[in-house]
DNA sequence: CATATACCCATTGACGCCCATATAATCCCA
DNA sequence: TGGGATTATATGGGCGTCAATGGGTATATG
C-alpha cells in the first residue's frame, strides 16, 4: 500500500518523541524513509505531514512562477519557511516541533489520520470530533456521498 | 534535503557573528560549503542569501527580462553590484556586513527563513509580520495555496 | 600599530544512536 | 489447527555527538 490510510493514536514520551505508525513509515520511499516534512494545516488546527518527495514537487511548481512577482514571494514564504523537516530515528520516532504542537493543541498523545497522499496529526479528541463533523457534513449531501462511493471508474 | 526550509532564530554575538542554521549549511555544495553570497532583497527589508552556485541561476532570471527595459538595468544593478560574498568559519558562523544589517534593521538576533533555493534573513519581529502578511494575501485566494500544497503529480 | 577577522578551545543543551522491555502480530511445525 | 516460538511495533531511558554560543588569541591588512 502506497497511501496513508487508517487512524492511530500514539504516545509522546518525555523527550517529545512519537512513533510514526509503522504503516505510514512503509509509505515513505525507501530512499528517504528517515525524513518527513510537517506543516500547519490550512483549514484545521492540525498538522499535516508527508514524505520529502512532495516538497520537491512543490518547489518545482513555485519555481515556475514569475520570479519577480509578489506571488512568488508569498508562496515561497508561506510554504518553505513554514515547512519543517524532521528526522525519523532508527525506531521510527520523530519530534514534533513545539510551535506545531501548540498550533494543534497536542500534548501527550497524537492521533494520526491517513489522508491518502499525506496524513494529519490531531490532538485525539479534536481529531475524533473532526471526523464526526466531517461525516455529518457529508451525510447532509447523501447524494454526493453515494455518488462518490458507487460511481464507476 | 537540498532546499532551504523552515525558520530559525539565531543570536548575533559581540563580534557580530551568527550561526548559519545547520540545515542550511547542509544545502550548500560540499565544495563551497564555507562561502555564501548575500544581497539586499528587492522587495522587502530583508537580506537574501544562497550558495555561490545560485548566482548563475539569478543571472539567468535577469536575462529573461527584456534587455531594454528599465527593470533589466534596475535588477542587474541592484543585485549584481550589491552582492557580497561572505565566509563561514569552522563553527558555521559568518558576519553580516553592517550595511546589510542596517538595511534589514537587524541588531541582536537574526531570523532565517528558508525559501527553497535561497533564504532570507530578517529582524525577527519584521520577519514574523511578513510571514503573516504574506499568508493573509494568499488566503484571499485560498484555492491557489491549497492547490500548491495538495495538487498531485 | 590598530582594528577587524579567522582560528582554536570551552560550555551547554538538544538530538541521534544504542540498548532494553512489553505487548501485539505472525510464523511454524508437530 | 493449536500453541509455543519468533518477529515487529510501540515505548522507555542512558549516553555520546553535534549545534549554537561565548571568549581568548593569532594573524592579516591597511
Amino acid at each position: 500500500m502506497d497511501l496513508f490510510v487508517s487512524k492511530y493514536i500514539n504516545k509522546i514520551d518525555k523527550k517529545g518523541r512519537v512513533s510514526l505508525p509503522s504503516s505510514f513509515r512503509n509509505v515513505l520511499p525507501k530512499a528517504n524513509r528517515n525524513e518527513i516534512i510537517l506543516y500547519k494545516s490550512i483549514k484545521t488546527p492540525s498538522i499535516e505531514g508527508c514524505g520529502v518527495g512532495r516538497l520537491k514537487e512543490i518547489a518545482k511548481r513555485i519555481n515556475n512562477l514569475d520570479f519577480f512577482s509578489e506571488d512568488y514571494d508569498d508562496f515561497s514564504t508561506s510554504i518553505f519557511s513554514e515547512i519543517i523537516t524532521t528526522n525519523i530515528d532508527k525506531e521510527g520516532r520523530f519530534l514534533i516541533p513545539e510551535e506545531l504542537k501548540l498550533y494543534a493543541s497536542i500534548k501527550t498523545e497524537a492521533a494520526f489520520f491517513g489522508q491518502g497522499h499525506y496524513f494529519q496529526i490531531w490532538e485525539p479528541k479534536k481529531g475524533q470530533k473532526n471526523t464526526e463533523d466531517s461525516r455529518r457534513r457529508l451525510l447532509k449531501e447523501k447524494k454526493s456521498l453515494r455518488m462518490m462511493l458507487t460511481q464507476q471508474k
